[in-house]
Formats: structure tokens, sequence, C-alpha cells
DNA sequence: CTATTGACTACCG
DNA sequence: TCGGTAGCCAATA
């Protein structure tokens, strides 16, 4: 029970982490978590991140695309978030990803 | 218990 | 990035 709980928990952690102006993805997180088939249940970690201290909106896919921007209010909160931060979006596409993309095992 | 769904990713053509 | 399909794991009905 508390081990679904914990993955959450250090997805928040994670998130956490990533420093401004830069990006992650749900796959980089599982795999940093030892769950590289869990990228899914990341995704699910950040939908039960309201009322936290997690900045969702730096986490998109492994394409940079901003999959997960439906779950904020409004239809681009979470564009305008990341572009508050010089992350430049596009067509729902975090622009020059590689660039942007933080990658929490490096860190570690 | 099974079936469906989802903030994903990899593979195939 | 190019669309469809399959595999994945957990939550929900």
């Amino acid at each position: 029970m508390q081990d679904s709980a914990l993955f959450f928990d250090k997805c928040y952690d994670v998130v956490r982490r990533i420093p401004y102006g830069k990006v992650t993805s749900y796959g980089a997180i599982a795999r940093y978590l030892g769950a590289a088939k869990g990228a899914r249940m990341v995704g699910y970690a950040m939908t039960a991140s309201h009322g936290k201290d997690v900045p969702a909106h730096r986490v998109v896919n492994r394409k940079g695309l901003l999959t997960g921007k439906h779950h904020f209010e409004g239809t681009n909160l979470m564009q305008q978030l990341l572009e508050s931060e010089g992350i430049k979006i596009e067509d729902n596409k975090v622009i020059e990803f590689e660039s942007v993309f933080w990658d929490p095992v490096k860190s570690h």
C-alpha cells in the first residue's frame, strides 16, 4: 500500500527539483525511480498533485508535448506558466525541448 | 472479480 | 512528430 504512495511522493520530490526554466518527462522520472514502465503512473501522480507544491507544468511527455494541459485551469495556463519561465511553446509543444530538458538522473 | 480509462512510451509501416 | 497499435500499471466503476 505504501509503495504506490511512496512512488507518488518521490515523483513530487523529483518535480520540485526541476530547475527554473527547465522541464523533464514522465518517463525520465519513472526511470529515475526505477519504474521504467511506470510513465503513466507519474502522470497519475501529477493528477493527484493538485494542492501540493509541485510544478507539474514542468513535466511533459517525452516529445515535449503539453499533454497534461487539460488538467490545469483554463486551456493555456500550463503554457503560460512555462512561457513565464522562459520556455517557448508552439502548438502545445516545447520549443528546443532538448535544450531545456532536465534529466533527474544526471542531476543525481 | 472483470472492464474501462488515462498528464506514457516503443514499435511498426 | 507521422498515425495507429500494443504494452504497461494503477485507479475507478
